[in-house]
Order: structure tokens, then C-alpha cells, then sequence
DNA sequence: TATAATTAAATTGTATACAATTTAATTTGA
DNA sequence: TCAAATTAAATTGTATACAATTTAATTATA
């Protein structure tokens, strides 16, 4: 134990938390090749499943990333033929994003993707629970603070 | 309950831990921009403090981190005089790095910080004691795998 | 021992992230 | 009402990440 113990790598909670997620996302990258989708454009993809049209700060809202990722990230998207982008007519300022056939029809190719990921991380239900529940917790707080 | 449950973004335990690392590194960003450091330089430090002289595969062995990140990263603290790299005569495919003495005052600088961020992430003793195990749970079986 | 196989870093190319700024549109309030 | 303030996206610039390839050095082996 000297004075320098709190800088550690091991003495971090950061640090765990910044690797596994890191490398969490790094194998879905098999699984999502084969909808020519990276990590990142799959969760959009899965909220504008869930949402079908939204607009860029409501989906940033969500997702924690602002304009200067998502922008160029839903150009890509819109190439690819899995939303639209339009302005919206009553405030111009907005863009309106939509998920189009090809977007809806891909959901059915990615059906399989959460249980095959499921499977990589190999923790007991209610391990797997409390994870999630500490995450949003952290979430949540960082949240509010924003919003103050 | 429908077909595309599992589809959802909430249904993930992906995601709270991409946006919950994200936002934790996110708000190292003014603690570390006293000390002229990004989050990953400050990790390659706190290694490199604590075992003052190692190879580029042996850092990218404990952080998860492999040549394409190591490489530029490094010479950025080679510039800014916090580390040094020189060829090791024995084999010179390894690269040895090591810190200076302006990396080593670096450390009485950076003593506060993660005091400072335990306060950004507010959990009990216990919660964040789960919460490393788990981490650490699934790092550990992804390593394992990578063995393989 | 000369070539093949292996290894460690570096390089290349693509895709995030995010702070800070800019642009364009809308809303506020003097 | 009209300039000021605000807002939503886009843009700019910097810094990761990582797969895949290349380069250079070392080791293994026929």
C-alpha cells in the first residue's frame, strides 16, 4: 500500500466498465457484417424500429451522441436504403428521420442477433439483472445532472 | 409482447454498458484536460506508472488495446515527454517503453483524480463492488476465449 | 544454413465520438 | 415588429478503435 495506490488500473471501476464494453461491441461485429450494420448503426436501427420517425436530437436524447456522431452515421443509413432523412415542414429545423421497407424488412434479418449475443456473455440471470440495473442507475443520474 | 421484443433497445444489456463507459470516460474529459491527458492516455499512464517499463503487446495485453491504437497514442506521450520509446537490443521487433521523469511527476499530479470521479459515479460500497466483480466476470471469460 | 513460419509494431482504411463552432430556422421580448 | 436569443443540424478538428495488411526481425525446421 504506498500513496499511489488509487491510481491503480485495478482500483478503477472506469476501467472494467470502459473494456468490456469495448470489447462487448467488438463481437457483435460478426453477427452484424452479415447486415452490413456497425454497432453503433444497429442501435439506431433498433430505436427507429421501435420508434419509426424520429427526429436526430430525440434519437441523440436516447442513445447518448449528439449531431457530430449521428449525422454522418444516418447519411450512411439513408445510402443504404434503411431510413429517410426529410425536413420537416412545420419547423424546418428538424429533420425527420423514418425507417423505410428495406429498414423493416432488415429488423426480420436481426431477430437472431440478441439471443446469438446473449450467448457471449455468459452471466446468471440475476447477475445479468443487476448489471443492467446498476448501469441504468449510473444512467439515470448522469441524466438528471444534464439536465440541470 | 410482440415478435421484435428482443429487438428492443431497453431489452439490451449492450447498450447501458456502451452508454454508461461512454459517459464515464466523457466526464474524466476536465479532470484530465488539467494534466494534458485523453482518457486512454491516462490509462496507458496509470500502467505505465505502475510498472514503469514494458513492451507495446504487454500494455495492449491489459488494456484491451492493440497496435493500431497503441501506435500513435504512444508517440503522442513520446511528444509530450511522459514516456520514451527505444528498440530493445535482445529483439528488436519490441518496441520498450518507459516512463520519464516528467511522466513521474505527472502521477503526484494526477493523484485526486480518481477520488474525483468516484464522486461522478454514485454508488454504495456494495453496489460497486458487484458491479467491478461483474466486469471483471465477463473480461476474464473473454479472455479465456481469446486463448482459444 | 537457407527458407519458411512466426512474431511485434507500424501502417492503412473505415467508423465512431465529441467539443466547439457555424449555419439556418424559429421564437422571444423590448 | 424586428433585432436578440434560442434551437436543431451540420461542420470542423482531434482522438480513438479495430480489422486487415505490411514491414522488419527472429525462430524453427527441412
Amino acid at each position: 500500500m504506498d500513496n499511489y495506490d488509487n491510481l491503480k488500473l485495478e482500483n478503477q471501476i472506469c476501467f472494467p466498465l470502459y473494456a468490456c464494453a469495448k470489447e462487448v461491441t467488438r463481437r457483435y461485429k460478426p453477427l452484424l457484417d452479415k447486415l452490413d450494420l456497425t454497432y453503433t448503426q444497429y442501435i439506431v436501427m433498433m430505436v427507429m424500429w421501435e420508434n419509426k420517425k424520429m427526429n436526430v436530437k430525440e434519437l441523440g436524447e436516447v442513445l447518448y451522441l449528439d449531431s457530430g456522431t449521428l449525422t454522418p452515421l444516418l447519411l450512411k443509413l439513408e445510402k443504404k436504403g434503411y431510413i429517410s432523412r426529410t425536413k420537416n415542414k412545420d419547423d424546418a429545423r428538424n429533420l425527420v428521420l423514418e425507417v423505410t421497407k428495406k429498414g423493416l424488412n432488415l429488423r426480420d434479418k436481426a431477430t437472431d442477433v440478441p439471443q446469438e449475443m446473449s450467448k457471449c456473455v455468459k452471466l446468471s440471470k440475476d447477475e445479468a439483472i443487476t448489471l443492467y440495473n446498476t448501469l441504468y442507475k449510473i444512467l439515470e443520474y448522469f441524466k438528471e445532472e444534464d439536465d440541470n
